[in-house]
DNA sequence: ATGAAAGCGCTAACAC
DNA sequence: GTGTTAGCGCTTTCAT
């Protein structure tokens, strides 16, 4: 006997057949209605199925459809940190895209542990949630790859290995984004340029580099690799933005150097704005004695004084367009190998950067 | 006939009954090894099982076990904003204390839409996922009632509605940080200060403000409504960063009125933040001129200059004590009526507040 | 237009 | 120590 006084009490689950009983039809009949299938159904009996559910209070069971159709409308999102605004500002995209779309995005962060996100993918596999958007710290592909090959779709913002061609790219164009930086500095004045990044291992980070030498060579200009102060990181402080505090870190080494700069290119913004506090603490103004631009365009980039310039990259409208093509890719099963998408830097203009003579 | 040739393909999913096949045993058996229950099973027989696993390329269901088990081993976590540095604090805490207690933490945003908010409330019910953790922004508390008449277990880390007896409260005492603030203020000779803040529909305001009145009133100050300055805002800018910009606009008001004030006092960072970018521009010297204190501590105030001295709010612990107390709920079917928790904040003083006469 | 019934992949009695 | 089997709640043929 099927419970009853469930709205009431609200102990036990009422399923399907409860609402069946209730409403004198089948449990067919009641899935034909919940489901939104466009099976017909007289208003009659749909009408006494709506009330029923009220009437014993019944919420789907999500788990039960899942298992028996096999698709979980789920979109697994993991980045590295919450506490990075670029990544917030991808999962915001993504979150609008795939919610209007009626997925439901789940964002996990592996807090830059590779170990916690190779179980956050398995997770994935094991929820049977296949489509998966990535900022991946992981040094191997391994896991991803065992994703692919069990059927999911990838899209992958940012990487420590290889690209391969199985999934969607959806990398920020920090080449372009370099050359935009390194040419507006020039544009600028400026010929003692210092680059501070953190260690190359990232692609990322060779990229914007070769974006600043493009720059430099359109100009005949020469690029020293004393130029680049390389920050050495082991620790990676708990609170996530250690980036800062490596910008305000890389201050001294940059005093240090013999060659007297003018600007400095810093490969994000969170190293730029660490780099204009330390400048600050140091008694040097900028952009007055020194110019700072940064890249990304990071909320807090307008919060700190002098306003941080830097290059916007539309990491918004990149998880949109991302969702976008990965919810293609679920729905038509069409191919995800060899896409790659990109989406235009734009310089933005703020009071950290000043014309020299 | 089970799929054969699975490891290789990946394109059916294997289940336990090919396992089972694989290594000629029964599922009961493959289903004891594997779910890491205690029931014994002979080494041997183990052994097969494992090998067979790796041979059809098997990746558990979970939905299946779910439906089963009837059990979610996952916590939800709705906070208004991922940009928000406290929000995120909290959702490391809880984080870092589910997943060692083998529950996955979800992480939703509400984009601090209430619509939004019920529906992934209702997304929670329907997965049966019955621990949720929440800062809520909805003005009435009926989604969330409705939650635990189904069973829900619920933490409310900050609520508009009238709390009521029936979950976990974890929010922080806003009094006592209030109070500290204005203690420090006072204790560095200042007496003429304003304090601002966003509406106070929030009760979080609210006692931030009763707090401050006992601070004053411990020395026998009088406390006028003209020094609250309260921000009326309607557009909610996008970037979720609207509070700098309030504190930024409020510094107009502030200037505006006839009363010096020698000190300010914000309600949160954020707009304290807002507010010293704000007197900046305004060629007014922080903390020369005028001193501003802010409440929460986020990593935002120490990055700026002069370095905000603010209330530390142990956020991170705050979520994971909170995670505790929600898994024991969930475990031991422990009441979560009447409980709540709170833990002590702390003053941290860094640059913007200088003693005066 | 409606219903009966067969599973989706898993676990847990219960039997041996 | 191992196997058989009955469902968990749902959708979906296939009948009617």
């Amino acid at each position: 006997m099927p419970n009853q006084d469930q709205a009431e009490s609200g102990r036990t689950k009422a399923t399907i057949v409860d609402v069946a009983v209730a409403a004198g039809t089948s449990t067919a009949t009641v899935s034909r209605v919940l489901s939104g299938s466009n099976y017909p159904v007289s208003s009659e009996t749909r009408k006494r199925i709506i009330e029923a559910v009220k009437k014993v209070g019944y919420t789907p069971n999500l788990l039960g459809k899942m298992l028996k159709t096999n698709t979980n409308a789920s979109i697994g999102i993991i980045i590295p940190t919450f506490q990075n605004p670029f990544f917030v500002q991808i999962i915001q995209g993504i979150s609008e895209r795939a919610t209007s779309r009626g997925y439901a995005p789940l964002a996990f962060s592996s807090q830059r542990n590779p170990i916690l996100e190779r179980n956050l993918i398995e997770q994935l596999l094991q929820k049977r949630i296949m489509g998966m958007m990535v900022a991946s710290i992981d040094d191997s592909p391994k896991t991803i790859q065992h994703y692919i090959l069990r059927g999911g779709k990838v899209c992958v913002f940012e990487s420590n290995f290889e690209d391969f061609n199985s999934y969607i790219l959806a990398k920020t164009d920090m080449l372009e984004s370099g050359r935009i930086a390194m040419n507006y500095l020039l544009s600028m004045g400026h010929r003692n340029i210092a680059i501070i990044t953190t260690p190359l291992r990232k692609q990322t980070r060779a990229q914007t580099l070769m974006g600043c030498r493009m720059a430099l060579q359109a100009q005949n200009l020469d690029f020293s690799d004393e130029d680049i102060i390389i920050a050495r990181y082991e620790k990676e402080l708990e609170d996530g933005l250690f980036e800062f505090e490596i910008g305000k870190e890389m201050v001294r080494e940059l005093l240090n150097r013999k060659k007297k700069y003018t600007a400095v290119l810093a490969v994000n913004d969170l190293i730029a704005c660490g780099i204009v506090n330390g400048l600050k603490l140091h008694g040097i103004a900028v952009p007055n004695e020194i110019s700072v631009i940064g890249l990304d365009d990071i909320p807090l980039a307008s919060m700190i004084t002098p306003a941080l310039t830097t290059v916007h990259m539309p990491s918004y409208v990149l998880g949109q367009k991302a969702c976008q093509m990965m919810i293609d890719a679920l729905e038509k099963d069409e191919q995800t190998a060899g896409i790659s998408l990109s989406i235009q830097p734009k310089l933005v203009i703020r009071d950290s950067v000043i014309k020299i003579s």
